[in-house]
RNA sequence: GGAGCCGUAGUGUAGUGGUUUAACAUGCCGGCCUGUCACGCCGGUGAUCGCGGGUUCGAAUCCCGUCGGCUCCGCCA
C-alpha cells in the first residue's frame, strides 16, 4: 500500500466503510468489513501492531500481523488522527484479551489491506486529556475538540433536541415560518448589531435581538401557529451563559389565553427532557414574581435547594442599633438566611462572605453564630428580646448560623439571592436534578434610575392584566403583566406573554415608556399598522436552545454545545473574527474607521 | 466601565525567603518488543517562564504597565 503517489499526493481512490467502528460486533464474526476512520490510538509491539479506529460511533480495534507485506509497513508508519480505510475480517478475540471497557471490546478486525486516506500532524493538545486543556487552545482548534466524543456528544444532543422540538409543534399545528436577519433597529432592549447597506449608503440594517414584531405580524397574517429556530444577536457583553448570537426556540399562538401557551411551553419542555430519559411531571411548579422576589431575591429562583431569604425589618424598627435602624428609617429592609450546623466557619470565612457581599453592592454583612446565647461582632448592639426574636423567626439552634444583610430592599435582594448561591455550593445543599418552575404575576414596568423612566421588565408589546388597565394611569409600577418566564435550576430558559392587540393600547404602553408618538411611529409604525388591520389576540414564548441544551447535557457554559462559540471579547479564536475590512470594502459602504 | 483568578517545552503541572543545568508527567522523534488496549522498556528532542518596562550585582520569582483566556458586577426589553 503506497501512501503518496508520484505527485506527492496521497492517491484519491479509497474503500468506502461497509459498516461503522462502533457497530462491529460479535455478530459480524467471520465476515469481511471495510472501516473508514481516525487512528485514536496505536499499540506497536514491534511483530505486532494494533490500532484503535474511531468514527463518530466509536472504536474498535484493529489488528495488523507482520506476515502481511504490504499493511504493515504502513501501519508502523501510521500516526494518531490519520484518516484509513481497513479492511478484514472480524474476529471474536482471543480468550482473555477481550476489553470490557470498550462497546466493541469483544471483536476486533484482522487486516487484510490498510490504507491511507489522510495524515494528520502531531495535534496541538491530546485529544483525551481536552478536559484540562486551555479554553483557547480548544478554541482555535475547535475541529480537534469536537472530535471528541464528549465534543460530538453535545451537538448531537443539540440536534435530537431540536428534532423532538419540531416533531412536537409539528405534531400541535405549528408551522416553522422564517423571518428575516436583515432588519430594522429598534429602540429599547439590547445593543443591536448592526450591518451597513451599500444600495442605501448610510442606512443601516440590524440584526435581530429576536423576531418578536415579526412574529406578531405573522398572527396579524392568520398563521395562528408559528415557530422558528431563530437565531438572534445582541451587542452586549457575554458570559457563560451568553453568547452574542444564540439560538431561541420561537413560538407565537393566535386566540390563545395565558394558560394555553404556558401549558403548551410546559410540554415542550417535559418533551426536550425525554432524550435524556428524564419524565418531567408537568404542569410545572408556579411561583409568583413577587414570592421569587421575596424568598430567593431574584426573578430566576434556583429551587434546587431552600436557603430562603427571611425579612426581619420588623425586629429592629426601633432598635439601638443605629445601622439597622438606619436603613429601616431610609425605607430599607434587613433579610437574612440561616445556615444550618455551620459554626465550623472561620473568622477568615466570615470575611471572605463580607468581601463577596460587598462586591455585590451591599454595605457590609452581619454574620452571628448561634450558641447558647449569639456570637457576632455586632451582638453588643442588640437587645435580648432582639436576639430572641431572630432565633425564633429564623427557627436557629445551636450551631447553626444567620447572616444578615441591611440595605435598599433591591440591594438586598441582589446580594443575598447571589450568597444564597454561593452557600449552597460551599455547603454541598444542591440537590441532584433538574427542578423547573414557572415563574407568573410580573409587573409590567420596573423604573430606570438613570434615565428616569419606566421600562418594560418584559419587552414593550407585553399585555397587562386586565386588573391593572386602570392603574397604567394611576400607579404603573403596581400593574401586572400577562407573562411568564421558565426556569430550570435556577437559570431562565425561556420567557414569553400575551401580546398587546389593540393599537390604542400599544400606544398608550409607548407613551408611558416615553416612547414619543413620532418615534413609536417611526420604528413600530409597521406593527402599529399592522394592528389596525384586525389582530387577533396573541400570545407566545422563547426558550434559549443552547441554555436548555447546556443544562440538559450536564455543561456549566453554552460554549460547550456551540458548534464555534465566541470569547468573553467576543473573538472567535478560529477564524481571528472579527477582522479588518479592505479599504475597499469600506468605501462601497461609504464607512470610515479612525 | 469595574472586580477577581489565570498565563512556565506541543499539552498538563512543579519551581517565587532573589542566584537552579528551570524539574516532572505526557506528547513528539529514534531503537527494542507477537496479545496490547492510557501497552511496556531504553535513548533523545523540546521553554530565553505571554509581552514591555522598572528595581537589583543578579528576576520565571518583586514592582508597574500591557495583551490574552476564564468567572462575576454593570449591561443583557
Amino acid at each position: 500500500m503506497k501512501d503518496e503517489g508520484q505527485r506527492g499526493f496521497i492517491p484519491m481512490e479509497w474503500q468506502k466503510r461497509t459498516k461503522y467502528c462502533g457497530e462491529v460486533s460479535v455478530k459480524d464474526a467471520g465476515k469481511e468489513v471495510v472501516l473508514n476512520g481516525w487512528v485514536n490510538s496505536r499499540r506497536d509491539h514491534g511483530g505486532l501492531i494494533f490500532l484503535d479506529l474511531r468514527d463518530r460511533t466509536g472504536v474498535v480495534q484493529v489488528v495488523i500481523n507482520p506476515d502481511n507485506k504490504d499493511s504493515f509497513p504502513l501501519a508502523q508508519r501510521v500516526r494518531s488522527e490519520y484518516v484509513l480505510a481497513v479492511s478484514g475480517k472480524v474476529s471474536k478475540r482471543p480468550k482473555g484479551t477481550e476489553n470490557e471497557n470498550i462497546a466493541t471490546g469483544q471483536v476486533e478486525v484482522e487486516t487484510s489491506a490498510l490504507q491511507l486516506i489522510s495524515k494528520s500532524k502531531a495535534l496541538p493538545f491530546e485529544l483525551d486529556e481536552a478536559d484540562k486543556v486551555d479554553e483557547r487552545t480548544r478554541l482555535q482548534y475547535r475541529y480537534l475538540d469536537l472530535r471528541r466524543p464528549a465534543g460530538y456528544m453535545a451537538l448531537e444532543l443539540r440536534h435530537k433536541v431540536v428534532q423532538r422540538v419540531r416533531n412536537f409543534l409539528n405534531n400541535q399545528g405549528f408551522l416553522e415560518i422564517e423571518t428575516p436577519d436583515l432588519t430594522k433597529s429598534t429602540p429599547e432592549g439590547a445593543r443591536d448589531f448592526l450591518v451597513p447597506s451599500r444600495l442605501q449608503a448610510g442606512h443601516f440594517y440590524a440584526l435581530p435581538q429576536s423576531p418578536q414584531l415579526f412574529k406578531q405580524i405573522l398572527m396579524v397574517a392568520g398563521f395562528e401557529k408559528y415557530y422558528q429556530l431563530a437565531r438572534c444577536f445582541r451587542d452586549e457583553d457575554l458570559r457563560a451563559d451568553r453568547q452574542p448570537e444564540h439560538t431561541q426556540i420561537d413560538l407565537e399562538m393566535s386566540f390563545v389565553k395565558k394558560d394555553d401557551v404556558i401549558n403548551l411551553s410546559e410540554q415542550l419542555l417535559a418533551e426536550t427532557f425525554l432524550e435524556i430519559g428524564q419524565k418531567i411531571e408537568v404542569p410545572l411548579k408556579r411561583m409568583c414574581y413577587g414570592d421569587a422576589i421575596k424568598y430567593y431575591g431574584n426573578d430566576k429562583p434556583d429551587t434546587r435547594f431552600d436557603l430562603l431569604l427571611s425579612d426581619v425589618s420588623d425586629i429592629f424598627t426601633k432598635s439601638e442599633f443605629k445601622v439597622f435602624a438606619n436603613v429601616i428609617k431610609n425605607g430599607g429592609v434587613i433579610k437574612g438566611l440561616k445556615i444550618d450546623k455551620a459554626s465550623s466557619l472561620t473568622r477568615k470565612k466570615f470575611d471572605e462572605y463580607t468581601d463577596y457581599c460587598r462586591g455585590l453592592g451591599a454595605g457590609g454583612l452581619v454574620w452571628m453564630v448561634i450558641d447558647n446565647e449569639i456570637k457576632s461582632p455586632v451582638a453588643k448592639f442588640l437587645s435580648a428580646a432582639e436576639k430572641k426574636s431572630l432565633i425564633n423567626s429564623f427557627e436557629a439552634n445551636p450551631g447553626d448560623v444567620i447572616f444578615l444583610v441591611a440595605d435598599k430592599t433591591e440591594v438586598v435582594n441582589q446580594v443575598l439571592g447571589s450568597f444564597r448561591l454561593l452557600l449552597a455550593e460551599e455547603f454541598k445543599l444542591i440537590k441532584p436534578g433538574f427542578h423547573l418552575l414557572t415563574v407568573i404575576d410580573f409587573p409590567m414596568f420596573e423604573y430606570d434610575e438613570e434615565e428616569k423612566r419606566l421600562k418594560s421588565h418584559h419587552h414593550p408589546f407585553t399585555m397587562p392584566t386586565e386588573d391593572s388597565l386602570d392603574l397604567l394611569d394611576k400607579d404603573p409600577l403596581l400593574a401586572s403583566a400577562n407573562a411568564y418566564d421558565f426556569i430550570i435550576n435556577g437559570v431562565e430558559v425561556g420567557g414569553g406573554s400575551l401580546r398587546i392587540f389593540d393599537p390604542k393600547l400599544q400606544e398608550k404602553i409607548f407613551g408611558l415608556l416615553g416612547i414619543a408618538k413620532q418615534e413609536a411611529n417611526d420604528k413600530f409604525g409597521f406593527l402599529l399598522k399592522a394592528l389596525d388591520y384586525g389582530a387577533p389576540p396573541h400570545g407566545g414564548v422563547a426558550f434559549g436552545l443552547d441554555r436548555l441544551v447546556m443544562l440538559l447535557a450536564g455543561r456549566q457554559s453554552i460554549r460547550d454545545v456551540i458548534a464555534f462559540p465566541k470569547t468573553q471579547a467576543g473573538t472567535d479564536l478560529m477564524t481571528n473574527a472579527p477582522d479588518i475590512v479592505s479599504d475597499k470594502q469600506l468605501k462601497e459602504l461609504r464607512l470610515k474607521t479612525e
